[in-house]
DNA sequence: TAGATTGTTAATCGATTAACAATC
DNA sequence: TAGATTGTTAATCGATTAACAATC
């Protein structure tokens, strides 16, 4: 309904805030102040009520948040109201941890079909889905109602495929892969460069260093 | 030697301008303008020159950037001039991945260390490292000197695991475990949290779509 | 009602972009 | 030298924090 466009920095911080009421609410914490909330996870509590006017008012004057209420607000928000349906690309080691990782079905999540270019892993089954040629991978997409496609395969072929699957119309993509896509605007992607991780990590640890010395 | 305190958005970047000048030099590339690098990046030539001037004078009036050069300070800045210690700790499908994926140790990321809870996963082997219960965790990173322990485990012993990570005189921690680890400011942690990463896909996904209807 | 705490506006802070003098 | 492009200062933009009136 409102057309308000949200910040990439509200927006990294909604999964967070999402992850903590998830746990008060399991603990039975029934209402919470921004303020508490903020002790909690420290950020001001000023970030938190904006981040969260940004999507409308959750809370009550005199009172705070509703646990439960503001859990199941930003659920919808996250898109978490309706399953989504994936593929895997690429069924290595990270590809497999991936599909075996529960907590992504447990989110409404679910791998719907399996890919690789390796022929000794066809047939091979993770968790009851049996890893296909990449060959199919076009048509299943487009036949299967896929939202999201996971590309854990090497950086080379990652640009072309990701083409293939915008052609077959897929809706986000999640990468893995260490290189940057080029798909259209109206297509998101989320990337997770686990080297551009490490070596963030690495840096901090330099200059902790150099403070010392 | 300067004790200039470089800011978060720079961090983040670096990781980047050293894959995209790594594949300049690959191909042969000698040297490049922040105009060029900047429609390659799809960033502004303007945060380029910024971002590089935050460490110091790497270009040069009327030529540009000597890729090769520039490559190899970035390479020191993000403290790669030297190899690093590496413990796992959680050796299901994502440690696995990870202690496979040769590109660390091609960068100086060594694993020298793989722990385990589970007893039936002790004294299997990972390229050629064998897996140790945890109970010798603490010892190893005294004696071995770790400088980074990955945590592949789930969120429920991660917090504890830290603590003696902490005690044992680790020196940063690279964290997949979905919680917040609660260490000492002087020990650098990051972050790799799979499910945030889907949630932000997710709305993005979402609100994609809300703009469509 | 009085106290608490939100929603929201205003002030501050920091990051990005623009502009241009310095200089290769 | 003239042209190109950096390094750096100034201007703009956006995000965070502070403050407080609204209100439960």
């Amino acid at each position: 309904m409102e057309e308000r466009v949200i910040s990439q920095a509200v927006i990294s911080r909604l999964p967070r805030y999402f992850r903590y009421l998830g746990e008060l609410k399991d603990q039975g914490v029934e209402r919470i102040s921004s303020q508490d909330l903020s002790k909690l996870m420290k950020v001001t509590a000023s970030q938190i009520r904006q981040d969260f006017n940004n999507f409308g008012g959750f809370g009550q004057q005199g009172y705070g948040y509703n646990v439960e209420y503001l859990y199941a607000e930003i659920a919808k928000i996250l898109g978490l109201n309706q399953s989504h349906h994936l593929v895997l690309i690429g069924c290595g080691n990270l590809g497999q941890a991936l599909v075996n990782y529960l907590n992504f079905e447990r989110r409404g999540f679910v791998f719907c079909g399996l890919f690789d270019q390796n022929p000794d892993l066809w047939g091979m089954k993770i968790r009851d889905l049996e890893v296909k040629p990449m060959e199919q991978l076009e048509e299943f997409v487009r036949g299967n109602n896929i939202d999201i496609a996971v590309l854990t395969i090497p950086k080379d072929s990652a640009v072309k495929v990701a083409e293939v699957l915008v052609s077959a119309g897929i809706k986000a993509i999640w990468n893995f892969a260490h290189v940057d896509l080029n798909v259209p605007a109206s297509i998101p992607v989320e990337n997770v460069h686990l080297t551009d991780s490490v070596l963030k990590l690495s840096y901090k640890l330099k200059s902790m260093n150099d403070k010392d010395a």
